[in-house]
DNA sequence: AAACCGGGGTTTATAGGTTGCCAAACCTA
């Protein structure tokens, strides 16, 4: 059981309270510790071991208790028995937007609408408006929260599917007679949402591996089995894809199985061209005989050109550069020399900022930025001013012990409603990192978005655009925006475009990001970590970036420390 | 339900804006 499942079931008993009976004070009670738990580092079942749960601040006694019966038995008695009064259907439907746990509720207990397609029906029935607290309005929103999520079935965030892929993949290989097991598909390709995931293992006895996967306890059922492949549906929601072959087809199977499709038919057409036959067996030439494959670096130079990136493997141009001139020097982990989004204790994060340092000392950064949320974002404990430059002081006198680690101040400052900074240019002058980004007023114009986020480039003292989109995958669309304005604005003011790492949001997405880099704007990738462990979604972000081609000259937090102080001031 | 102070009973209430109604529900990290 790991902490996040535990977490997860905290979350929605709290869900459920809420919607049967609204004691505000238990609700609070368990969503804090849903989401407590979900920021701890060490593994809960460690901590029940030593006897610490209770030694966790927001954690009593009935928490500890039920903590311990979900891990002793998987599941928690109450909250099976709180899903038998309300159906799952209507805690999905308290997920859509403009619907909380009172008009949820409202709809369970006057229509008796239990779940999505309930819900579709009575609205098309126009059965919903008619209902206090509803409006015609409020069922247009419903339709299109309902649109949403219908969407989002069956795709499942990268973060997600790579966590399943190592826990997969190492079980695997530990398991008689494997040779070799990997991950492909777009999961491998690091795409921002992936459909399955897709699974080849090398080994000669396949029954072994799918009867294995068939009972690992991640698994609720196997959806269809064959001789060598099985496909599998586990608790989370994603489904996998296991292929095995045998060890001497290992390579081209992996190859094929990363795709992308249409990358892999063209290099099926090259090969033909080249008089060569290129499948999941191999490499094949005209007289028969095999190519020797050691590693997909030999299929690309059979083929007559540079071994290919699965991010790039998309058919945009990668095949012809690969072929012509060569592939551009891509950004890659190595070049990222520190974090310029993070938050701490001051506002709304887990971490202390000495945690951050730290953790960024492991990951052999050089720099990172604390950023935490300005004044007006009360949800967030933004800081208030005194506070910002308290923070800073101590910053600063922090950083004058450290070696070869610069901290810097900063900031994560709203961009108001009406357009103007949360925080007086005096603060921001004297601010080693300024982020501005929106968290409010979402639903205003294109125009007002827009020209809100323009007001901030245009402010010299604002260094970096945030999560720009405002987009939280499968939960909240983009808002209304000029993106393509924006980019140009941010390349003409000098402003820094973020690729937000957070494989929730990915924002600037990958079609954005080539946007700005076209455009000249600079980027940074931040992973505006809120624990210690989402310092290490960089990967995430670094993915959007690779998969749009970006140089490690594009980002700026690729610099080294004294270049980097050049472009923020 | 947790935390607190005292050893069982009391306190806790993100805040401010938006929506689309004329109040309450919802939303934001």
């Amino acid at each position: 059981m790991q902490n996040i499942e535990v977490a997860w079931i905290f979350n929605e008993l709290a869900d459920l309270i809420e919607l049967k009976e609204d004691d505000f004070f238990k609700t609070r009670a368990y969503r804090q510790a849903a989401r407590t738990l979900a920021h701890l580092e060490q593994p809960l079942e460690e901590l029940s071991r030593r006897g610490q749960l209770s030694k966790i601040p927001g954690i009593g006694r009935a928490i500890e208790s039920k903590i311990k019966e979900i891990l002793e038995t998987g599941t928690l008695k109450k909250h099976q028995e709180l899903l038998r009064e309300i159906p799952p259907g209507v805690l999905e439907i308290k997920q859509l937007p403009s619907i909380g746990p009172k008009r949820a509720r409202a709809l369970m207990q006057e229509l008796g609408v239990t779940n999505l397609q309930d819900l579709e029906d009575a609205v098309k029935d126009r059965r919903v408006r008619k209902l206090k607290g509803f409006s015609a309005k409020l069922e247009w929103d419903i339709l299109n929260g309902i649109e949403m999520v219908r969407n989002r079935q069956g795709r499942t965030r990268l973060s997600v599917a790579r966590e399943m892929a190592e826990e997969l993949t190492s079980f695997i290989s530990l398991l008689p007679g494997v040779k070799a097991v990997e991950t492909a598909g777009s999961t491998r390709r690091w795409k921002e949402t992936v459909g399955d995931l897709d699974i080849i293992a090398g080994a000669e006895n396949p029954e072994i591996l799918l009867a294995a996967l068939a009972s690992h306890p991640r698994v609720k059922e196997v959806i269809n089995k064959g001789d060598n492949r099985i496909e599998v549906m586990t608790w989370w929601g994603i489904a996998v894809d296991l292929s095995v072959v045998t060890p001497a087809e290992f390579i081209p199977a992996w190859h094929r199985a990363t795709g992308s499709k249409t990358h892999y038919l063209i290099l099926q057409e090259i090969a033909k061209y080249k008089g060569l036959k290129l499948n999941h067996r191999g490499i094949e030439t005209q007289e028969g005989k095999v190519v020797d494959l050691t590693s997909e670096a030999d299929i690309y130079r059979s083929l007559g050109m540079e071994y290919i990136p699965p991010e790039l493997r998309e058919n945009r141009g990668e095949i012809e550069a690969a072929t012509g001139q060569g592939l551009p020097k891509i950004i890659s982990g190595e070049d990222i020399k520190g974090d310029l989004h993070i938050h701490t204790t001051w506002s709304d994060s887990a971490m202390e900022i000495k945690d951050v340092v730290n953790k960024c000392l492991e990951k052999g950064y050089s720099y990172a930025a604390i950023t935490d949320h300005s004044r007006s974002l009360k949800v967030a404990n933004g800081l208030e001013l005194e506070r910002v430059l308290e923070q800073h002081q101590l910053i600063r006198q922090m950083n004058t012990s450290l070696k070869d680690f610069t901290l810097l101040t900063g900031v994560e400052m709203d961009i108001l409603p009406d357009g103007s900074m949360d925080f007086p240019d005096e603060l921001l002058e004297q601010t080693d990192v300024v982020i501005a980004s929106v968290h409010t007023g979402f639903r205003q114009s294109k125009q007002d978005l827009t020209k809100r986020f323009t007001r901030a480039m245009e402010n010299p003292n604002v260094d970096i655009i945030a999560h720009m989109t405002g987009r939280v995958l499968g939960r909240r669309e983009s808002y209304e925006l000029d993106v393509e304005a924006l980019i140009e604005m941010a390349a003409k003011t000098d402003t820094v475009l973020e690729i937000n790492a957070s494989p929730d949001r990915l924002d600037l997405n990958e079609e954005h990001t080539r946007m700005a880099k076209e455009a000249g704007a600079k980027l940074a990738i931040n992973t505006d970590a809120h624990d210690v462990r989402r310092l290490d979604e960089m990967v995430y972000g670094l993915s959007v970036a690779r998969r749009a081609w970006l140089a490690p000259g594009d980002v700026i937090n690729t610099l080294e420390i004294n270049d980097l102080r050049e472009v923020l001031s």
